[in-house]
DNA sequence: TGGGGTCAATGAGTTACTTCA
DNA sequence: CGTGAAGTAACTCATTGACCC
């Protein structure tokens, strides 16, 4: 499960930051896109210290979303002055509380869940743990796992769109038995991870912009080093074949040729500022040596 | 067995929007 | 009708804790 979402991922980036290399920040959220939803006036009340109940479905041949796990939130009473989350979806659900909880009380717990799934991994994983609330002492929160299956519907999901309006929230829990807010935050964690694996991407595009314009710098130091050396030389300043030929930038006394370079189309800029498109473009004519295509091609171009 | 990685879940803070006096 | 305060929903971000390797 983990390799095929971070391949996805790394498809789904890689495309991403091929084009876009200085929009580095996905536009996920669009706000706008979330149509205005009825929704009980009050607060919710996260399930700390409760335990959350699952089914498994291990080695069974049911179809899909049959097979796929239960979960239902545990039934602690709120300790803190909010209402709880699970309480407003469970308005929504209906009656699919109990349902859930009765079909929590047929899975296995982890132990139980090793003798009966075997070696089958997967299917290990598409089995959810069972841990009531008696048996789990309070203050401890089980760790959900969702299935195999749950999960590949979510990526789908989230390569459609990565924010769910409500309606399409609701569809989905009830599509994969799980809880809208369950499916809330596995949109939540997965954009979060989009954007972690962004940033990583980002930063390393940025580290090797670096290298290269530090390399960039060091040559053009060299250059300039070279070019005094000669002006100071008058032996090899007058054997030169090309004096007349030649300009010297008046603010980096770099040396061109105005022939090249320079026409009255196209005037040499008289300050160099930073590094820029323009820049960019004339770089290859101001340097005394030609610049490889690919280092140019390694300078990022905002779009 | 301890430690690191992963991931579902939580809480705090922020923003956009609605309602109401 | 315009306005500001209050309430709400949905989001991001940082973090927690269970689980796995």
């Amino acid at each position: 499960m983990m390799m095929m979402e971070k391949e996805d991922l790394a498809l789904s980036l890689g495309l991403n930051t091929s084009t876009n290399y200085f929009l580095p920040s996905l536009s996920l959220v669009s706000p706008s896109s979330s149509p205005s939803w009825p929704m009980p006036s009050h607060r919710l009340l996260g399930p700390s210290g409760g335990s959350i109940s699952n089914v498994g479905g291990a080695g069974e041949t049911r179809p899909l979303l049959t097979m796929i796990g239960v979960n239902r939130a545990p039934s602690v009473a709120a300790t803190a002055g909010k209402v709880s989350d699970v309480e407003e979806e469970e308005e929504e659900e209906g009656g699919a509380s109990s349902l859930n909880s009765a079909a929590s009380s047929v899975g296995g717990k982890r132990a139980e869940r090793h003798a009966l799934a075997g070696d089958d991994h997967d299917a290990e994983r598409a089995c959810f743990r069972v841990v009531s609330d008696e048996e789990d002492g309070e203050g401890s929160r089980k760790k959900l796992r969702l299935s195999k299956d749950q999960s590949a519907v979510l990526e789908e999901s989230f390569k459609k769109h990565s924010t769910l309006n409500p309606k399409q929230k609701l569809a989905l829990a009830e599509q994969l038995n799980l809880r809208p807010r369950q499916v809330e935050v596995w949109f939540q964690n997965r954009r979060a991870r989009t954007k972690l694996k962004q940033t990583e991407v980002d930063c390393e595009f940025l580290k090797k912009c670096c290298e290269s314009l530090t390399e960039e710098n060091r040559r053009l130091q060299k250059e300039v080093q070279e070019l005094r050396a000669l002006k100071l030389s008058p032996q090899l300043y007058m054997q030169m074949t090309l004096p007349t030929t030649l300009t010297m930038c008046p603010s980096c006394e770099r040396v061109s040729n105005p022939a090249t370079t320079s026409s009255p189309a196209n005037p040499q800029p008289s300050v160099h500022r930073q590094y820029n498109n323009h820049d960019r473009q004339t770089a290859a004519s101001w340097a005394p040596f030609p610049l490889e295509p690919l280092f140019l091609d390694s300078i990022p171009q905002r779009s």
